[in-house]
DNA sequence: ACAGGGGGAAAGACCGGTCTGTCTTCCCCC
DNA sequence: GGGGGAAGACAGACCGGTCTTTCCCCCTGT
C-alpha cells in the first residue's frame, strides 16, 4: 500500500499542538477537569473525554482502569487547585488577621460567583448526583470535611470558642451561598459574609 | 388454545391491590414521588417507573408525553406536598408568632434530618442536576423562588425591616442546613436556627 | 552509526447493557 | 364491537469497557 495514504489522518496532532507536547494523561485531566467542574459527572461520557482530549480509548483506560477512578482524580485535583490554592489560600492572602481571614472567604465566594463559567461546588454537585452512599459521595463528604478542617484551624487562631461548631456552622453558610448563586442571586456572598461576622461575634466569648 | 392458560399472569393487579383501586396517573405519580424524591431524576428511568407501578409503557406516554413532562409534574407535586403542606404549613403550625414560625422551619428540618428517608431538596438537587439553564432546572428555580416569597411574606407579618433581604438571607440558612444534613450532620438544623435568631435580631431595626 | 525490535498510542470496531420513545398484539370489559 | 390497557418487541442512540489493528518512535545491540 502506499504509506501516503495513511499518513495525512492524525486529526490529534491538532490537540497535541493546542495542548503543548503535554502527555496524555495531563491532557485527559485538564479536559475531565473542565468537563467535569462545569456539567458535572454523569453528564460527560468517556468518549466525550477521549474525544476532547485527542486520546485513544486504549490509552485513556491504560492510565484510568475505570471512569470513577477518573472523577476520584478530578475531586483531588479540584481539591489542589480550587479549594486550598483558589479559596483558602486567596482568603488567607488577602486577611491580615485570622478573623478577617475567615470574612475574606466570602469575598473571594463573591469574585467566583461572578466568573462566567461559575457552575457549583463540585463537591457538594457530586456528592447529590452519586448520592453520599456512592464512594464518589465519600470522597466528595471527606474533601468537604477536610475544607471545614481548615476553617477550623483558622478559627483557633483567632482563638474562638468552639471552633468546631463554628466552622460547622461558617460551612452551612459557604454551601448555602453557592446554591443560591447557582439560582443567580450573585450577592449571596454577601448576604452570608454578613451572617458570618454575627456568628464570629457570638464566638468571640 | 385455552384460555386460562393466558388468565393467571397480570402482577399489576397486587399492584393494583397495594395502592387500591387507583388510576394509572395516580398510581404512576405515586412511584415518581418516592423514586425522584429518594434518587434524584437521572438515575431513574421510565421503565423503572411503569414496572414499579405496574403500567403499560403505552399507558404512560398517553398520560405524559414525555418523561420531563412527569417530572414536572413531581416538581408541582413536590411543592404542594412537601413544600407547602410539610414544611410551611407545620412551622405556622408549631408557632404563635410569625418570629416564631420562621425559626420553625429549623424545627422542622431537625425532625427532617432525622428520617431515614430524607434525601435532599428535589429543588436543589434537580437544580444541580440539569443545572440552572435547563427547563426542569428553571422550574426548580421557580419552587425555590416560590419558598422565598412565602418567606419573605411571614418576615412582613412579623414586622421585619427589608423583609427581601431577610428572606434571601434564611433561604441561605435553609438550604446550607440541607446540604450538610446529607452529609450526615443531623444537628444542622440546630445551628441554622442560631444563625435565623441573630439574622432576625439585626432585621428588627 | 545503523538495523531491528518492542512498546506506546491512535483509530475504531465491538460487546452487552440501558436510555427514551414508538408501535404492535392481544385481551378484557363496557 | 369498540376502546383502553397490559405486555412487550423494537428502534436508535448512548453508556462504560474490551480488544484488534496499525503506525510511530525510541531504545538497544552490534
Amino acid at each position: 500500500m502506499n504509506p501516503e495514504a495513511k499518513v495525512p489522518a492524525f486529526p490529534q496532532v491538532a490537540a497535541v499542538a493546542q495542548s503543548g507536547p503535554a502527555h496524555s494523561v495531563d491532557r485527559i485531566m485538564a479536559v475531565a477537569y473542565e468537563l467535569f467542574s462545569t456539567r458535572g459527572v454523569r453528564d460527560v461520557g468517556v468518549n466525550e473525554l477521549i474525544e476532547r482530549s485527542g486520546v485513544a480509548k486504549a490509552t485513556f483506560y491504560r492510565h484510568f482502569p475505570s471512569k470513577d477512578s477518573l472523577v476520584f482524580a478530578f475531586l483531588e485535583q479540584r481539591d489542589k487547585q480550587w479549594t486550598m490554592d483558589g479559596i483558602l489560600l486567596e482568603a488567607r492572602r488577602r486577611g491580615s488577621t485570622p478573623q478577617e481571614q475567615l470574612l475574606a472567604i466570602f469575598d473571594v465566594f463573591g469574585d467566583w460567583f461572578l466568573r462566567e463559567d461559575f457552575e457549583a461546588c463540585s463537591f457538594v454537585r457530586v456528592m447529590l448526583e452519586m448520592g453520599p452512599a456512592h464512594p464518589l459521595g465519600q470522597a466528595s463528604i471527606e474533601y468537604l470535611a477536610k475544607i471545614r478542617g481548615h476553617v477550623q484551624a483558622v478559627a483557633e487562631e483567632a482563638g474562638l470558642v468552639n471552633p468546631e461548631e463554628f466552622a460547622r456552622s461558617l460551612l452551612i453558610l459557604m454551601k448555602g451561598s453557592v446554591i443560591q448563586a447557582v439560582e443567580g442571586d450573585t450577592l449571596a456572598a454577601e448576604r452570608a459574609r454578613q451572617m458570618a461576622v454575627w456568628l464570629m461575634e457570638h464566638h468571640r466569648g
